[in-house]
DNA sequence: GCTCTAATAT
DNA sequence: AATATTAGAG
């Protein structure tokens, strides 16, 4: 059976209604044939777009008026000659409520204008498809949070992560994404043990959490409180929630997010707290058997510096995605310390005022909440480590993980060994020559005796031209823009992988083909629903370098 | 008292 | 297996 089959009971909730206002005929047909022909070529069981079409502003009024309940989105033009599209937005939000606005410009200086009047997202013109998922995944988000809940001002409230968030509303359970009860697993002996344990057996710290009593679980009050069940729902973590989960740590960062920020970001009424922490560990889980899997895929060698890799435990070995940060203890009074790249320039995407979202879109939101730190973080500061458990911890030559810049595969080990190696020449005393540093990070101390994260400048970092020359970075900085008299960034990075071959994102499943399996190594056979095994875990050992990353924030956590 | 997270219960 | 709950620590 199909994804679809098996989630019959979806298909209601992922059914959307957008309104397109476009005065210019040709571009409202174009959007328009864009949205339908996107729901088109997914499965209409799955996805169902209805398209208004108005490029009359004032009718579009009227309509919204009239079906204020079944649209879910209203994707208008900025420029229209009798009112423009924030206009618009504005007498919408006067006439008839807080509806989502997407505004489309072919001009890009209105993205910041567009958002700060309170349009919910932002696309230049003209719309790219890789888009329509993403209009498609907002229209959704805000139609499964309520539309009332769309306030840009008036409804918010800050709570103690200075973070301003919709007002909760209820919802009715059928409406949340919650299970009742899950009878489906009742059976199977049950095959405890397995895993685990390893971390007790890395560091003593006895006592922690050995042998401590815990209250049985579930029973809560007034036991067995035969008038009210008053069980709660378990949530179920669909494909949409978890999507909405990965934007969330895509846009926190990887190392900043947790369970209270996502819950911000994800602003999904029925969640709590708990929900995300226990889904966050799932994650990691997840992350941590990736990173396993392709940390055993690399690691012959026998070169001096891949022994010394070798030596390390496989969690700091340096890894596609997470490359090494460490603290520098160098004859430098004071102590240097770097990672390979200054933060500001890791991490960006967090800080900026607009966000860009998922892969390849060009979709702008306004950030939601000052979710990242004001400052980045300082350079020995350590960063939370999803690879690396906190027993791993060793003070001397502390490694932690910076998303971003690590690399894993055959290529790797020569960027590792001209790029970061380099950065352990001083400290790493059996081997001579090493000395200078990589990405210009030597000329840029000198230019600043007092490193305290500085923003350099551009053309001192090396590895600005390496960039170029490298495809495994999983980043794309082809766009920063430098404004080098104010020593400031001028544009934003893009904080976008490659746009994954397959979109993996939301709800709305691809309906893969059953790939046939043409490589030998994977015994496994089939499963018997092909469309999700092509998402399992076993696939990623195909995966290859750019695609890893994506891996983390597309793929499946099973 | 709140938050995060590993461990453990369901 | 997936999610909830709890304990320990900061």
């Amino acid at each position: 059976m199909t994804f679809a089959e098996s989630l019959p009971n979806k298909s209601s909730d992922l059914r959307i209604n957008v309104l397109v206002v476009d005065d210019d005929p040709f571009s409202c047909g174009a959007i328009s044939q864009m949205l339908v022909q996107y729901s088109r070529y997914r499965d209409p069981s799955v996805i169902e777009i209805t398209v208004i079409a108005e490029e009359d502003p004032t009718k579009a009024l009227a309509i919204l008026k009239h079906q204020r309940n079944n649209i879910d989105l209203i994707i208008t033009d900025y420029n229209m000659l009798s009112m423009n599209g924030l206009q618009l937005k504005r007498r919408i939000t006067e006439e008839i409520g807080n509806l989502p606005v997407i505004v489309v410009s072919a001009d890009a200086n209105k993205e910041q204008e567009s958002l700060s009047c309170g349009a919910m997202g932002f696309l230049p013109k003209p719309i790219h498809a890789t888009d329509l998922p993403k209009i498609y995944q907002l229209a959704l988000t805000y139609k499964r949070n309520g539309k009332s809940t769309l306030g840009t001002e008036p409804n918010h409230k800050a709570n103690d992560t200075g973070v301003s968030v919709p007002q909760q509303i209820k919802m009715l359970p059928e409406q949340a994404n919650v299970l009742k009860t899950r009878k489906k697993y009742s059976s199977k002996a049950d095959s405890r043990s397995l895993n685990s344990t390893n971390g007790s057996c890395l560091i003593s710290t006895d006592g922690s959490r050995k042998n401590r009593k815990r209250k049985p679980n579930g029973g809560s009050e007034d036991g067995a409180s035969p008038s009210q069940p008053s069980k709660k729902p378990k949530v179920s973590w669909t494909d949409g929630l978890n999507d909405l989960f990965l934007q969330a740590i895509q846009h926190i960062g990887l190392d900043k997010a947790v369970p209270k920020k996502i819950l911000a970001f994800m602003n999904v009424s029925y969640l709590t707290r708990e929900n995300v922490a226990s889904h966050l560990q799932k994650y990691r889980i997840f992350l941590r058997k990736v990173a396993e899997l392709y940390f055993n895929q690399y690691t012959p060698s026998t070169s001096w510096y891949d022994t010394s890799l070798n030596n390390r435990s496989f969690y700091s070995k340096p890894g596609q995605g997470f490359g090494q940060s460490r603290l520098l203890s160098t004859t430098r009074e004071p102590p240097v310390r770097f990672n390979q790249m200054p933060y500001n320039y890791m991490n960006r995407s967090s800080t900026y005022e607009t966000h860009h979202v998922g892969s390849g879109s060009n979709l702008t939101l306004p950030i939601q909440s000052n979710l990242s730190l004001a400052n980045q973080p300082s350079q020995n500061e350590e960063r939370r480590s999803f690879f690396e458990p906190p027993v791993m911890a060793n003070k001397i030559g502390q490694t932690s993980q910076v998303h971003g810049f690590g690399q894993l595969g055959p290529s790797a080990i020569n960027n590792f060994k001209n790029n970061m190696m380099s950065s352990f020449g001083s400290f790493t005393p059996n081997q001579p020559g090493l000395v200078h540093f990589s990405y210009g990070m030597q000329s840029f101390l000198n230019n600043n005796p007092e490193p305290n994260l500085e923003l350099p400048q551009l053309e001192d970092l090396s590895v600005h031209s390496d960039f170029h020359k490298t495809d495994e970075l999983p980043y794309n900085i082809s766009n920063i823009q430098f404004d080098h008299n104010k020593g400031n960034y001028n544009g934003e990075i893009a904080n976008t992988f490659a746009a994954p071959a397959t979109n993996h994102t939301f709800a709305a499943l691809e309906m893969n083909p059953p790939s046939s399996n043409t490589n030998p190594n994977q015994n496994q056979e089939h499963d018997a629903n092909p469309d999700i095994s092509d998402w399992l875990f076993s696939d990623l050992q195909d995966l290859v370098d750019e695609d890893f990353m994506n891996s983390l924030f597309n793929n499946d956590m099973n």
